[in-house]
DNA sequence: CAGTTTATGTCAGTGTTGTTGACATTCCAA
DNA sequence: TTGGAATGTCAACAACACTGACATAAACTG
């Protein structure tokens, strides 16, 4: 080691940015904009006594309507027994209406109701809002930036179901 | 309406990027890529039958030695009772210690063991492997702008927590 | 057709992590 | 010194994840 630099990632081009001290700062940011990033959402389903994982659930409904249950669950990244629970209570709610699959009768395929769509719209538009703010203040280089170091944080498949509902 | 493209965010100089999609695609790279950023230390809690819960209190204590119980429940943002359960098994496991305030004795200060240093350690540089490996793909810009959204993200409060940890 | 696999749903049990409520201790100020 | 504020602890409960076992129905395969 003949800058004396050892175990600070130091290593041809990438300069000054790979010290544990600036990963931490990353990690850090994680983690606090984390809590930004469903602050709002949070709130309103806690009025109506639900959690983020039926906000999860009503948003890739939405973004892929008459998805099944498996498919979500490969994109949710939860357990059959654990999105089952939320299911059930977000179709007894009548929010989400299961429709037993046409091809093949052991699917059942997923939409949202005009409740349903109701509420994913209120809970987008406030994450969205945030979102959008953040944008602003960032500014598009910014953005482009941070689009491509979330996406290299993600494992093998996540990325694949990324790049698949980006179309 | 001149443009005819109501509703898309068009404002100024910040071009063709706060269309609702655009935002969409940023939730949802967030949603995926922290499941990527918190995946290598969940492995390794499991295994302990720890959760994420005991890695946040561990690492903010290592990150300010001697902090206390308020201090930490300002930055993890929930209640004392929740924090509380952690410390109780952590100090019980011989990874944190906690010591009466000898100003204040209400107050306990926190502190790693040997045993709590070594576990930080080790969830620490799984989390900064990944950490590195995406700021090596993404470049040097793409950090400086996935930094500046993330800080762009927090609430005021958790911007201030951020930047005193900073230093 | 018989047997296997796939897709889904359910029941029971457990663990982590969040919550509120009640309470003890300590400090400080009127 | 007495009452309130701050700090921390214990108990009970809810949400949501997990595993394991099992049931049902439909599709596939030989």
């Amino acid at each position: 080691m003949p800058e004396g630099r050892t175990g600070q990632g130091y290593s041809g081009e990438s300069l000054l940015f790979l010290t544990d001290e600036q990963l931490r700062q990353g990690i850090e940011a994680m983690f606090f904009a984390y809590r930004g990033f469903t602050a709002d959402p949070d709130r309103i389903l806690a009025e109506m006594s639900y959690g983020r994982a039926h906000h999860r659930a009503i948003h890739f409904i939405n973004r892929s309507p008459g998805t099944t249950v498996n498919n979500l669950l490969s994109i949710l990244g939860v357990t059959k027994q654990s999105l089952n629970r939320v299911l059930r209570t977000l179709i007894g709610d009548g929010l989400v209406i299961s429709k037993v699959g046409e091809l093949d009768k052991r699917e059942r395929h997923l939409y949202l109701t005009d409740q349903g769509a109701a509420l994913e719209a209120t809970l987008s538009d406030a994450q969205r809002a945030r979102m959008r703010a953040a944008y602003k203040d960032a500014g598009p280089e910014a953005v482009q930036g941070f689009k491509t170091v979330l996406e290299a944080m993600m494992d093998a498949d996540m990325r694949r179901a990324y790049a698949k509902l980006r179309d």
